[in-house]
DNA sequence: TTATAATTGATATTGAATTTCAATATCAAT
DNA sequence: ATTGATATTGAAATTCAATATCAATTATAA
C-alpha cells in the first residue's frame, strides 16, 4: 500500500468521508502519472479503468486529494488547471517548454532565500509563492 | 499627448486599424488607473465615461493594447485576468497581499540572474517568466 | 441487515472570455 | 464634404472550465 493511499484513507476517515471505488481509481491514476495533467487528461485515463466514471467526480476527487495534501494544483494561466504530486515532494518551480509542453521541476535555494529577502525589504510576510519560466527545453531546441 | 497614445495611434495605423472613441476611452481609463484591474474593473470605469460601451469592446481593446505593447496581462490564477501598464516599465515580479489584494511590484536583479543560471543548468532557453509571492503586506499585518 | 449519510453520474449552471452579426463609424481617396 | 471599402461596435449567443443540483446508489457503523 502506497504511503499516499494510507494518507488518503486516514484523511477520509478523519473527515467522515467514504472510500469509494471511484476515489481509489482516481488516486491510482493520479499517482501513476508523473506528468502535470489537467482534469481532462486524468479523466481520460480514469475512464479507461471505469467507463462509468464522471467528470464531476474527477473534479471532486482532485479537490479531496488536494485537501489531503496528496495533490497540488498548478495554474500556469492557460485556462486549465493541472495537478502534480504533493506528498513527500519539496517545493519547486517550473520550467515550462512552450513547444512540447513539458514541465521541468527545478529549484535553487539561493533564489528562495533572495525571495524572502525581497519580501522583508517590502515589509511583506510571504505565505507561498510561484515561479514559472517559459521557454524551450533541451530536446526542443 | 501621452507617449502611449502616440504608440497606440502608430500601431493602429500600421495594422490598418481604426482609432475609435471607445479605444480612446479605454486607453485613457487604462492609463489613469495605476492599479492592477480586471476587465470588470476597467469596464465599470469606462462605462462612467460612456454609458454605451460594451464588455466585448473592453476585452477586445485590452487585447489590442497588449499587442501594441502598452498593456500587459497579469494572471495570478484566481480566474480573472488583470492588466498593468507595460510601456516604459521594467520587468518586475509581484508581491500580492491576500488580505487587501494590493499588488506590490518588486524586483531583485540577483534573482533574475540566478533564474538564467537555473535555466542554463537544465539546458532550457528562457523566454519569459513570472514570479508571484502571496502573503500579507505591511499595512495589513 | 439496516439506517443514515456521503457519493455518484447526468445534467444544469456559473462566470470569464470569445464569437457572431447586423448596424455603425472610421478614414483614405476623391 | 462625400463616398465607399472595411474595421468596429454592442447585444446576444456561444464556448469552455469549473461548480452546483438532484434523484438514485453505495459505503459504513451499529
Amino acid at each position: 500500500m502506497s504511503k499516499e493511499l494510507e494518507i488518503f484513507i486516514g484523511y477520509l476517515k478523519k473527515k467522515g468521508l467514504k472510500l469509494t471505488v471511484q476515489r481509489k481509481i482516481m488516486l491510482d491514476v493520479f499517482l501513476k502519472t508523473e506528468r502535470h495533467l489537467s482534469v481532462e487528461g486524468l479523466y481520460n485515463i480514469a475512464k479507461k479503468k471505469d467507463k462509468s466514471i464522471g467528470q464531476a467526480t474527477v473534479f471532486r476527487t482532485l479537490k479531496v486529494l488536494q485537501d489531503a495534501g496528496i495533490a497540488k494544483e498548478v495554474d500556469i494561466g492557460d485556462g486549465k488547471k493541472r495537478y502534480e504530486r504533493q506528498y513527500g515532494r519539496e517545493h519547486h518551480d517550473h520550467l515550462i517548454c512552450v513547444k512540447c509542453g513539458v514541465f521541468i521541476e527545478a529549484v535553487d535555494p539561493r533564489i528562495e532565500k533572495l525571495q524572502d529577502e525581497l519580501c522583508r525589504k517590502h515589509g511583506f510576510k510571504p505565505q507561498r509563492h510561484k515561479m514559472e519560466i517559459f521557454g524551450v527545453c533541451k530536446k526542443c531546441r
